[in-house]
DNA sequence: AATGAATATGACATGGCGTCAATATTATTA
DNA sequence: TAATAATATTGACGCCATGTCATATTCATT
């Protein structure tokens, strides 16, 4: 009475085959963006039929949505550092690392994040996804910014949404710069300049 | 002898085909968004052959630039705003109203620049276009900067670059979210909250 | 061994793109 | 005016990618 789903042999084919797709896909995409890559590609690299890509996926922003979960779930844990500082040198030390991990995350995952950002121009699933991560980040900035304002850290005159949106923008902004290999310096320089300013003009 | 190239017959009968092709074109794009938009529905909309518009442009993103040249040319023209301060209240109030005019331009010009947001994804033409207002405003940006630390209004141990590069990020990204309608707060609090954030951050 | 369920396949219909040889229109020349 | 040259327009054609579906194959159960 085995027939648990796995150890299934036809599940087991199944599983095979789907992920000698994402692994052609990986490289299809890495090779030729997000464009120009197409299933014909990926199913000859897998050595698979055409239809059988559309039986496992729906298409490929969907094959590249199952590719990016591990970077997203990074992004998620980063977005999560817990924020309680006492005072304003102790808020700066904390938002400094958690921008210095956000960036280096784009060094890490260059590669992938790369055909990311081709996906988001194009598909709305993709485009989506990116959008969560932001919300998540900007809530989460939201809060650490009313935080600090209810414990007489931070200017209370400012709207702390409109602040939070602001600051995460130059952050992914310079994120995008990273992915694409345009900075001209390093990730250190620019989390430590950006992170000043911020702070400095957000905190008293 | 008026065969000054305009009175000309033949240049008048393709100066229209060309117009009314870019009128079609205009019509769809906003209809359908950018990568909807086809070709053949320009054509049939324009009542001309469908190699004539091969003829005239080069393909969509070449149509699509042609559009937006006003839109560019006013971006350039708030790119311009000369920028002497004598004091830190005088800065804030010239970035203030740059950033405003800036936010503004989304709002009034909104429909094409949805489109032109959806063809940064996926034309590398649109895309160096955007990327060169970027940096027209980022060195103009840099130089402000600059100038206000020769004069001691501003933070010297900042590098002028990364500022400015994050402080045009956050105002581009603003621009964004109001093209597409996302932005829950006016345009005059949103450009009094970050520019406040900015130059509290910045000057001395 | 037979039956049915799960999986895989590739031919097909659809539709957009960009090209090009052919056609139509206008200007020039004889 | 007629013939010729230059310019403008046309749509059929070849190419390629997509997503679907009827058919074939593989595996589990009886």
């Amino acid at each position: 009475m085995s027939n648990d789903k796995i150890g299934d042999k036809r599940h087991l084919r199944s599983a095979v085959t789907r992920q000698k797709l994402l692994e052609a896909a990986r490289e299809v995409f890495l090779d030729d963006g997000f464009q120009k890559a197409t299933i014909s590609q990926m199913i000859k690299k897998a050595n698979i039929g055409y239809g059988t890509a559309y039986v496992h996926f729906e298409g490929k922003e969907d094959l590249l949505c199952v590719l990016m979960e591990n970077v997203m779930a990074q992004f998620y844990e980063i977005a999560e550092i817990s924020f309680f500082p006492k005072s304003k040198d102790e808020a700066e030390q904390i938002i400094k690392k958690q921008t210095h991990d956000f960036l280096k995350m784009a060094e890490a995952e260059r590669n992938m994040m790369q055909i990311f950002e081709q996906a988001i121009g194009v598909s709305s699933v993709i485009s989506d996804k990116w959008k969560a991560i932001r919300e998540k980040f900007i809530h989460r900035i939201s809060m650490d910014i009313a935080y600090s304002q209810q414990n007489g850290l931070a200017r209370a005159e400012l709207n702390y949404e409109i602040v939070a949106r602001g600051w995460f923008f130059t952050n992914e902004m310079y994120l995008w710069e990273i992915v694409r290999n345009e900075h001209h310096r390093s990730v250190e320089e620019i989390a430590n300049t950006i992170t000043s300013l911020y702070t400095t003009g957000l905190y008293l």
